[in-house]
DNA sequence: GCCAACGTTGGC
DNA sequence: GCCAACGTTGGC
């Protein structure tokens, strides 16, 4: 199994919205790097949830529930999207500031290559999220 | 609101 | 194929 992480901005799409809807289509990633990303994501991959622009931190985690497809929102063949449904939502949310500061998620893709949207997370930073969030 | 990082576009 | 100009993301 992988690990990712996604962000969505809370005002556009936020993990309250995802609850409420109880499974979404990710899409609307327009940059290369992130699409290859989401292509790799298979069935049952885990995939936590972050709040950027407002929160900036990671409120819970989802699962892959189908893998990549032509993204329905355009017919550009170049973009894909998958299905993602919630897990967990965390008892205290993550924010940017303790990942940051701690010694085993400073180095996440998260806080080097900030624009990312849609990245691979290790299994060692997932589960330190989690000890960290629960 | 600013700005750094960085991806994309287009002229050459 | 290079690189300048430009647009976007996202933290501060």
């Amino acid at each position: 199994m992988n690990y990712w992480l996604v962000k969505s901005e809370p005002f556009k799409y936020s993990w309250a919205d995802f609850i409420k809807d109880k499974w979404t289509c990710w899409n609307g990633v327009r940059n290369y790097a992130a699409r290859n990303f989401l292509k790799q994501m298979q069935k049952g991959d885990r995939v936590m949830f972050y709040h950027s622009n407002e929160g900036l931190e990671i409120v819970g985690f989802a699962r892959v529930i189908r893998e990549y497809y032509q993204d329905p929102t355009t017919d550009d063949p170049n973009w894909v999207a998958v299905d993602i449904e919630p897990v967990a939502k965390l008892k205290t949310p993550v924010s940017l500031k303790q990942i940051k500061a701690d010694k085993e998620l400073d180095k996440m893709t998260l806080i080097r290559r900030s624009r990312l949207s849609v990245m691979p997370v290790a299994k060692i930073e997932f589960d330190r999220i989690l000890r960290l969030g629960n």
